[in-house]
DNA sequence: TGTACATCAGTGAACGCGCGTTCACTGATGTAC
DNA sequence: TGTACATCAGTGAACGCGCGTTCACTGATGTAC
């Protein structure tokens, strides 16, 4: 009655196991990296033969997409957990956005292994399944959210003469996230909001990276400030 | 007369192997990424004994901290060529800002591991010594010369009732390389470049590490709408 | 110009370690009758 | 409820490979007199 899925002492074990070699093979990852991560590592820790764990995982890389596939999980969680929070206290639009932001870098900064699997370079030989696709835009249809419900609510305003400009280089599917399908949207906000996602992205990578050693002295401000600009980018401001 | 820096054969030699050294680190590093960079293929392709490379690199460090410093170099090179052109047919900051910005693209583009090997994740265990520094800084000197002689011409304007604003979080000395050392510079200048900056190197690494795919449907128009996006950010217009 | 010694380049073997993956096999658990 | 067979978990050995780094040594190049 309490979980139903598993039902044999052998699905039961088996669940638990998978588990265990996740949880393994996320601690190495953090201790040694991703490229430094091994099957016979993690059956080590376990206790058990090496190809025992061939029953649980295909490959090295199985056990990558495992951990990616967690990670940006991770993210969208704590993406959508910071953005049903702000919403609950009446948050205006820029408010959310910035929330989220904090979050998204704040768990970086605790996680910063996983992090950098999903939005660091890519480990070289590695083909991401599509398993890894819909976990992936978890965190970034968040902020999509945001920007929609603020066009609904008029916090994004449409530029007033609705400047045709150049096609817009954007799948439909994404711009109807960003834009919520509303016509009367600016025309160019799912390309602001998608800089402004990668300005997020980059800077979280800045600071983790180490690019911003001698070159900023707090970082909490500084990150502070790009999020008003971000927030200014999709045309709201924070503090109203 | 040519070179006078080598005199007897064996310098000539030391400097030819070097740079061999060098070069088939490169290709490596280009073919199977820097985890997997080795001193042993190295001196295989060379056709040398494995101990012999370490004649000329201390470790297998000092390997990657060769072509770390090369990508750094050949990065900045690009963006100070960039510039140069486009100050010679007397382009305003704008056009000067997204020159050096489509630099930095194309050689992104055309090098991935190099620039991987920068600005992506760090190599796990690897601790980038003080001679990375000083190369690691020259394509951001470029985009702070523009933004300092933009001070100097007018083209970015000074904020008119100059608010104080929270205290920068930037060091002073990068505050100097992008303000110019002008007191009418808008006290935010330094920040807003700075995020200008991370949203650059950020939408590279998107494009690079293929979180783009399914999003954006043309990557040459959306770099161009970061660019302008960036450009106004720092307070300057492209199409001027 | 020639010899004696010092410096350096490169070798080959070795140390001690790691890895992913396969395969024949034992023994436990599950299922059908 | 009990037996017969099928499924699955886990073992241990093996294949074939890789790595960084050290060390005693040979032989060539450079330098001082």
């Amino acid at each position: 009655m309490t979980t139903d899925a598993p039902r044999t002492a052998r699905q039961i074990a088996r669940q638990e196991l998978t588990r265990a070699i996740t949880n393994s093979a996320r601690r190495q990852l953090i201790e040694v990296g991703a490229a430094a991560l091994s099957v016979r590592a993690v059956a080590r820790e376990l206790g058990m033969a090496s190809s025992a764990v061939y029953r649980y995982v295909a490959s090295r890389d199985d056990l990558l997409t495992l951990l990616i596939i967690e990670a940006y999980d991770m993210i969208g969680a704590a993406a959508e957990e910071a953005d049903r929070a702000a919403v609950e206290r009446n948050a205006g639009a820029g408010e959310r956005w910035s929330t989220v932001g904090r979050a998204m870098r704040a768990w970086a900064l605790a996680n910063q292994q996983q992090w950098a699997l999903v939005y660091g370079s890519p480990v070289v030989g590695y083909a991401a399944p599509t398993d890894t696709i819909a976990p992936a835009t978890r965190a970034s249809r968040v902020l999509g959210g945001i920007t929609s419900d603020a066009v609904a609510t008029g916090e994004i305003l449409s530029s007033d003469p609705p400047r045709p400009g150049p096609s817009l280089p954007v799948q439909p599917d994404v711009v109807s996230m960003i834009s919520g399908g509303h016509p009367e949207a600016p025309p160019d906000l799912p390309v602001r909001a998608l800089a402004a996602w990668a300005q997020l992205v980059g800077a979280i990578n800045f600071e983790l990276f180490g690019h911003l050693e001698n070159v900023v002295t707090d970082l909490d401000e500084w990150f502070e400030a790009v999020l008003r600009i971000g927030a200014t980018t999709v045309g709201l401001s924070i503090d109203e």
